[in-house]
RNA sequence: GGUCGGUUAACCGAGUGGCUAGGUAGCGGUCUGCAAAACCGUUUACGGCGGUUCGAAUCCGCCACCGACCUCCA
């Protein structure tokens, strides 16, 4: 169980060697998604990015518990200030439903979204709501430490009394004193001693619906303690990985450590690992700004700011032409050039079928898969590894055109290199129709070109052409090669 | 205002102190009856100004701009 994989640790700024606590054992936390509306673009990069580690460390051989939860209470419209509605009880009550039905609703989509993209399922995926006693145990043990304080039926996280031993704000650059120097208004207008004290327990107004009985009142959990409670619950007081996406830095994950730590009395994540954010024309995506854009609408280009549909394969692949610390805009122009670049790539390794083995090669394989493991091994850089894939690209067509060698066992490796990086690790799928199962397609297809090849013998090239124009716009390409055998593949949609 | 990150050729997007990233688009060529595909070649790349260095797009400083989160204001 060795690995050369070099991750960047947010909490050091580095890049670390990673190296699990408890090798063939990898557990990884990563914050899901609050289930109040349908999965946006924002929600594809997390995905694929923990997704492709996923990946990555399974084929390593490591055995990973891959945790991904799923927010269904406590996440309020304006988290830090402690105020606002919670999100699924608002959309419960806007769409008149049980908030347990919009949270369904919106996991379904969640999930199928994610089939789409090919990600596989996490280990486990828990739910704030189906661990809200192992939350008030946690905060019952806060409370014993001295870190959690009641106030009015709600209980709050004493930031001033933690940052005394510990130091609130490491993860996210902040210095404490500077965060209260900021706030002017610290006056008692609510039940905190701090304004950057987070509540731990909610207590619920009489119209709250999403309501749980605990030692302090009838209530919620708050949004930051779920994911202590229960990567704890499933991984343990100390685990490998936590990932998420930057904007949770702060203050969800800088709230997390300071509960973990609280309550453990030691550190329990090891590598902070955060994904960048996805703009959209080059503007932060925002349903003030009019491309906010679900993944819905993304697969079927029914959005203004779209001019097409963009195929699942097509944003994975798009995304992961970018490194997952960069931030990536998304634009049609972008979006169509990897649209190409993905077919080209698919159609790169069809081609691996047709190559016939010579006694010699003129490929370093042993180079080529060396090359691809290192670009993994740097902080999972899939751009680097696409860029070898096409230089791999690039040779097979050679040795279609004859410029190119490579002997039996070669192919055996490169082949089966491809299948590794390509459909294992980075997770595509080739999404063309089966055109070449099709029998009776195949049948057909064999008389017309039989005949637009008499056609041709007969130099009567406005009848082939013909045929060629006509059946590009039933969407198949006819192509015409040097022994005069006609071949043909059906467009992409 | 605070913290962090970024500014790379037509577009997207990697990267290293000296060696062609890659994809898309354009241009020229090979192949082809013509196409398509493929292959080969190609287009003032590294925000500005200083500094370190034999050598910087890559390190340091300052400036400009962009983004994220926070704050403020609405």
């Amino acid at each position: 169980m060795q690995n050369n994989l070099f991750i960047y640790n947010t909490l050091s700024k580095k890049k670390e060697q990673f190296k699990p606590l408890h090798p063939p054992f990898v557990g990884i936390y990563v914050c899901g998604p609050t289930v109040y509306s349908h999965a946006h673009l924002g929600h594809a990069r997390p995905a694929i990015t923990f997704d492709l580690l996923f990946r990555y460390l399974t084929h390593l051989e490591y055995r990973v518990r891959y945790v991904r939860n799923i927010t269904d209470v406590g996440h309020l419209e304006n988290e830090t200030l402690g105020e606002g509605e919670d999100r699924i009880e608002k959309k419960a009550r806007q769409e008149h439903l049980e908030p347990m039905e919009v949270v369904q609703k919106y996991v379904n989509t969640y999930h199928r979204n994610m089939d789409q993209l090919n990600t596989l399922s996490p280990s486990i995926e828990p739910r704030a709501t189906g661990h809200i006693i192992e939350q008030i145990e946690l905060i019952k043990i806060l409370i014993k430490n001295g870190y959690g304080y009641e106030s009015n039926g709600s209980v709050y996280f004493d930031i001033l009394k933690y940052n005394e031993k510990y130091k609130y704000g490491k993860l996210s650059g902040r210095v404490l004193e500077d965060l209260i120097s900021n706030t002017r208004d610290t006056e008692g207008k609510d039940e905190k001693r701090n304004p950057f004290d987070f509540a731990l327990w909610k207590k619920a107004s009489p119209e709250h619906a999403m309501r749980w009985p605990s030692p302090w009142s009838d209530g919620f959990p708050g949004w930051h303690l779920e994911c202590s409670a229960m990567s704890i619950k499933y991984l343990g007081e100390v685990f490998d990985i936590h990932g998420g996406g930057m904007d949770l830095q702060f203050p969800h994950h800088e709230c997390e450590i300071a509960q973990s730590t609280a309550a453990l009395g030691k550190e329990s994540v090891r590598y902070w690992m955060h994904n960048n954010m996805i703009t959209i024309n080059g503007q932060k995506m925002a349903r003030s700004l009019g491309n906010f854009i679900t993944l819905d609408q993304l697969f079927t280009g029914n959005h203004p700011v779209l001019e097409q549909a963009y195929s699942p394969m097509t944003i994975r692949f798009f995304i992961l032409q970018a490194h997952y610390r960069s931030t990536v805009d998304f634009s049609n122009e972008a979006l169509q050039a990897a649209e190409k670049g993905f077919l080209k790539l698919m159609k790169g390794i069809e081609s691996l079928k047709k190559i016939k083995p010579s006694d010699q090669s003129t490929f370093d394989i042993k180079g080529f898969r060396e090359k691809c493991y290192a670009a993994l091994d740097d902080d999972l850089n899939s751009p680097v590894l696409l860029s070898h894939l096409f230089d791999g690209v690039r040779f097979i067509n050679s040795v279609l055109d004859g410029s190119e060698k490579i002997d039996a066992s070669g192919l055996d490796a490169l082949k089966d290199l491809f299948n590794t990086f390509v459909f294992d690790l980075l997770g595509l799928k080739d999404e063309t129709t089966g055109a070449a199962d099709d029998k009776l397609m195949d049948e057909l297809m064999k008389i017309i070109i039989d005949l637009r090849q008499e056609a041709k013998n007969l130099k009567q090239f406005e009848v082939s052409d013909k045929i060629r124009k006509e059946l590009n716009n039933i969407g198949i390409t006819l192509k015409d090669t040097k022994d005069g055998v006609s071949d043909w593949e059906k467009n992409p949609l």
